[in-house]
DNA sequence: TATGAATGAGTGTTCATTCAT
DNA sequence: AATGAATGAACACTCATTCAT
């Protein structure tokens, strides 16, 4: 059986090169304009090859956007704790944001990728899709930390939660994704990252029940070391 | 005389023909996959032809956009009246959305058009665009208004008015791009709508300032006889 | 009658109107590029209209051919006069072709358009085409003084004189044709027709009689006050 | 290795088949009315597999210009040895015309490429183009002769040996250009040849120096056996 | 397994010509 | 007599996908 898991984690690790390829791609020029032709190039195969990995560009991009999603919920899970309050799982859910968004460019490539395959989720078609996106966590995720905040007492009870999660994942999904278009170097992640902060504070304090202190949904703000750094993963 | 005008009618009318055409299939299929083929194959004529009324695709789109904004503007400018608070313009500006998405798809076009032609703005390149398009119209009202309900001590003196009008411009684009997206059959007015008021009360109450009573930010709800209604554009 | 003399001489004012602005053009951007609906533009006529002076594009063109080439010819023929040795007609027929080409863009234009409608000849063809091209003319002109000069001794019997007048047609053809590609403002007049001038007298050098001296073929040089001449059509 | 050469090789051949049916559709029906889709078809390729063998139409007609030009200018390189005089120099480059023109169609090609490439060169802009064309050997070429028989006493001190290259390049281009429109059956190598001795040989003589014997630049003639060879190009 | 080669179906755009009015 | 409108056929070029080797 060695034989049969070296081939295994082969073509794994193949299937990985074509992904990161194309995200390297997709972070400099843009999901619309991205060709077969560019990841083969630049995965130094043949587009042939590609076509033995992945069944067409579609699947491809599914598989990308996928992978970027599961980064961040491993991540966000690996940091789950139990017993904590709403307000507190939201903190946390936001520090990794943060986090992803500081660190590396699968946030990025996440929400470019989701608003290309699937530019209407989750306003429409929530249960329509049959494509098995990993977006659905998100939403869950956040619909989930909405409905403990209402059981709380912490958020007020007349909330669609789904509806704000909804809201806030496309809130999120605009500015991340349009934060890519800005060339590298003139990105400014700290001035996105604020951005973000108040929108999603914003929210927050727009949900809250009425006659509670709002500095209790104060965020986390990016602590200021994090400004100079823009993106972890490595360009040729 | 009367040769002449009615060659200008009859050549407007074909305008207005192409233009058309080229709105239903965007609502059918979007933006991006629609050539010119599409749209002289749905106006019967022949490609050459649009080329007669409009010198580029380009344009074409870029004067679809303009008259879908156009029609939205001059909608609310026309009801638009001096003396009002802060928040009663909001509220003008609230309604108006709604007649015209209840009324007419121009809001879903000029929406869908305007994430392909400047999808960054208004996140980016507020300033950078040379391209004369009406979108500035859209998101300088609702700062205007911001900025009237902080003077008029209403709003949080804290907030960004412009970051504000950003957000909410980015939300209605996106709820309502999204929403058109679905099938004409299946689309419900009235649930878009409210997904929207409610989007939009959350935001107010998010920025309202501390103490003032929420209550104040009510918005008109679409009225009941509204509820049937899909949108005036004719299907063939 | 007087009825349809008018009409024929309006008829012939309007060939005359759009053979000019042709003419304009093909000066200023060369004939390849040059469509009917850029004559029509003009013109300020329609496209339609060139259709009821010019039964197609190659026919119009042929005509402003045509036009040009009587023009030189009926120049060279008002200054012709009988008595003449071979040597005095071409000096004369010389002195022609900087007349027109120092005074007039009918040369340019004459030869631009040869070269697009009948690129071959007269080297080829000379009996096989069967549109009635004045070059024709051009051709049996110079052939002529070719004969003459050989029947008065001045050349050198062996000599072919319809090749030579070929020749001498294509070198002033390709001589002057290029020269109208070089921007008018840089044109050098006095360049073209020096380079044009030695070149003539090294082809009558090339078939004198062995023994002639040399000096009786020297040339009328372009006198010194027409340098600044560039050409009499007016442009706009 | 073995594969990696064949896999070459066929490449090299497959370039060589279009260009080959480029060339043989520019003899027929000239440089300008030649499209993709034409020697696609030609050659029973895509219009799409062309592109894979040349970046763009003018890169395949640019390489067709060269590798005609390189053939002409080896064919007389190999010939060349020194210490020869001004008029053998030119007599050897006349006999590789003759021989190329004798044998092959690709200075026709050649010249046809270069009248489409850069039709005025080198009447003008003989430093302006930034392109790689071989032209420039061919006319330096010349150009150097001249100034050695200069330098012999030979020709007339008072020639410009530049505006004779260009004189001499600009016949012969003319000449067997246009040659190359006539049909292929009718097309006289004998007759183009002899036409172009004549020509060459009365420039030669219009700039000997004064007092020389003529005899000395007669040139040599085309064989009589190759009257009926009239190229080497098969056609299907 | 990997790939070079190939291609069909497209893209936006241009233009000489026709025809009803 | 004049023209606005229309179009078919063409143009250079692209790209996701297939297949023999």
């Amino acid at each position: 059986m060695g034989i049969n898991e070296r081939r295994e984690r082969e073509r794994a690790e193949r299937k990985t090169l074509i992904m990161n390829c194309a995200k390297d791609l997709i972070l400099d020029r843009g999901v619309e304009s991205l060709s077969m032709m560019d990841i083969a190039q630049k995965a130094e195969l043949s587009k042939a090859t590609l076509y033995l990995y992945f069944p067409s560009k579609e699947l491809l991009f599914l598989e990308i956007c996928n992978a970027s999603a599961v980064q961040f919920i491993e991540h966000f899970r690996a940091r789950l704790c139990t017993g904590l309050t709403a307000i507190e799982t939201i903190k946390l859910y936001w520090q990794c944001y943060l986090d992803m968004f500081g660190e590396s460019d699968e946030i990025m490539i996440f929400f470019k990728m989701w608003q290309y395959l699937a530019p209407g989720y989750p306003f429409l078609s929530l249960e329509g899709t049959e494509r098995p996106l990993m977006i659905f966590e998100f939403y869950t995720a956040i619909q989930d930390m909405i409905v403990q905040g209402v059981a709380e007492d912490t958020f007020d009870p007349a909330v669609d939660p789904a509806m704000i999660a909804r809201t806030l994942l496309s809130l999120f999904s605009t500015v991340i994704a349009n934060s890519a278009k800005t060339p590298k170097t003139a990105r400014n992640v700290r001035f996105i990252v604020n951005e973000l902060t108040k929108i999603f504070q914003i929210m927050l304090r727009g949900i809250i029940r009425d006659g509670l202190d709002r500095s209790l949904l104060d965020l986390p703000a990016l602590p200021e070391e994090h400004t100079h750094k823009t993106g972890a993963r490595k360009k040729e």
